[in-house]
RNA sequence: GGCAAGUUACCCAAGCGGCCAAAGGGAUCUGACUGUAAAUCAGCUGGUGUAUGCCUUCGGGGGUUCGAAUCCCUCACUUGCCA
């Protein structure tokens, strides 16, 4: 977890005179409602917020544009509110495709408290402008249907409800849309209107997908309370090659080490293309304009060497993870991709780049295929025996290309890597 | 409530009694080339492991048949039209 030292170390960039225009040159203001009103307001102190539905048990990469963009609103000195969907996850937005399962209570609860914590993490909780936890299921709660209905309900138009981009695609799809998916923008509405009432909330931040949920909330506001309140969304970030951000073998990079490595996360980053990296650069860190100008020449200069990805991932990976983390997951990636000679490194640094990858505990013996299994590099024997004759296959950086194989070499009598691929690598521990 | 169409592997989608572990496309993965890039080309993609084998899989359950993803019944869900 990001230490407070990672967070005191943070601050926007001062050659930006306005709070906007940096987010702006970061890329991160792809809508907003008016912009003159919204600099002018952003030029006092305003309180602000931004919506995480409990729909995993953890925060992703697509998360973190939110929470970093929440962090520089801090840091140009205004409140965030960072809501849980206590309420709104129980419902669930509608996707584009197809209607969401719904997950049970308990399931919701537990997911909740787990966003809670990690949200914790990227925002200052003390001093003078503190940021605020709060979970919709507080206020959703105390309304009855009828409440709700005759309360919020009727400032809401159906005509508008089905005109949202998020409504209109399901309707004219296969799939359909219940009731319950169709409502979820009145709650979102609903959401924005309690926080302005309780907080001064004045502002709401989200990604561009959102945008008809944003709106809901502004709306709702000017007709209830004849007040004209403020909206930034963020771009959907989208890989230079049209492919989804934020996928590694077709999974989501998770904020929860537990789910997604240090060691996974810093490679993730590591291995972003140069077409990209600039922009990440941009969006992810906390680097200065003058700095991330400094990189966009390294990277045209001699982009073999990788100077930007390699800060990039440093600088993410320590933001999401600790610095020491952050530190562990590169040395491990220098020792496993430098040199060469594994042999070469000696038992202490081996072990611990060994403990930054996916490992087990193997007896001597072991055949090549079931340490591929075991490993996890691998589904299942078939898939194993398929990656050795494909000759994707190495132990110890030696090729293997007999599918009868045992691991029989132990660096230091007691570890191997083995590798499926280039980048698949995970260790194995000579148990006993 | 009535009528019609539909539910196939990660996704889209063909198949309409045996030649179906199931076409095609996408995506993932792997190899070559590289920089642990990109683009490109090639290959793999149910399990078991070598057995013209066996097991699991075409929404759930049941049936017809020597044989079913394919036919019938039934249940569930989805969509459209009618009331």
């Amino acid at each position: 977890m990001a230490t407070s030292q990672t967070l005191a170390a943070q601050r926007n960039d001062s050659t930006f005179s306005h709070i906007v225009d940096e987010l702006k040159w970061r890329g991160v203001m792809a809508l907003s409602t008016d912009e003159a009103e919204l600099r002018k307001a952003l030029s006092g102190q305003i309180t602000f917020y931004c919506g995480f539905d409990p729909t995993a048990p953890s925060l992703h990469l697509g998360n973190l544009v939110q929470l970093i963009t929440m962090r520089r609103l801090q840091l140009a000195g205004h409140k965030p509110l960072a809501l849980v969907g206590g309420a709104t996850g129980l419902i669930g937005d509608p996707k584009p495709t197809a209607e969401r399962t719904l997950n049970d209570r308990e399931t919701v609860g537990l997911w909740v408290e787990k966003l809670a914590e990690q949200n914790s993490r990227f925002l200052d909780f003390e001093g003078e402008n503190a940021a605020r936890m709060v979970n919709n299921l507080d206020w959703t709660k105390e309304y009855s249907a009828i409440d709700f209905l005759r309360e919020i309900g009727k400032h809401y138009r159906v005509g508008k409800m089905l005109s949202k981009d998020a409504v209109s695609a399901r309707l004219n799809s296969e799939a359909g849309i219940s009731y319950t998916e169709f409502s979820y923008q009145i709650l979102q509405g609903l959401d924005f209107l309690e926080l302005y009432r309780r907080y001064g909330c004045t502002m709401q931040t989200g990604g561009s997908d959102q945008w008809g949920n944003l709106t809901s909330g502004t709306d709702l506001i000017h007709r209830v309370e004849g007040k004209s309140v403020h909206l930034i969304a963020t771009p959907l970030i989208t890989n230079a090659d049209g492919k989804k951000f934020g996928k590694s073998e077709g999974n989501a990079i998770w904020l929860d080490a537990e789910l997604t490595s240090p060691y996974a996360m810093y490679q993730f980053w590591l291995n972003t293309d140069d077409a990209d990296v600039i922009d990440r650069l941009k969006v992810f860190t906390f680097l200065s304009r003058a700095e991330i100008e400094d990189y966009e020449a390294q990277v045209a200069a001699e982009p073999h060497l990788r100077a930007a990805q390699r800060r990039l991932a440093l600088e993410v990976t320590e933001l999401v993870h600790s610095e020491q983390e952050a530190q562990a997951a590169r040395d491990a990636s220098l020792a496993l991709f430098g040199s060469g000679d594994l042999a070469a490194l000696d038992a202490a640094t081996l072990r611990s780049a060994l403990a930054e990858l996916p490992n087990a505990k193997v007896d001597s013996g072991v055949t090549v295929i079931q340490a591929l299994v075991e490993s996890g590099l691998a589904e299942s024997n078939g898939a194993a025996r398929r990656a050795i004759e494909q000759g994707a296959v190495s132990v110890n950086k030696q090729k293997i290309s007999d599918t009868d194989a045992t691991v029989s070499d132990f660096l230091h009598g007691q570890m191997a890597v083995i590798a499926k691929g280039k980048k698949n690598l995970a260790g194995l521990f000579l148990s006993g």
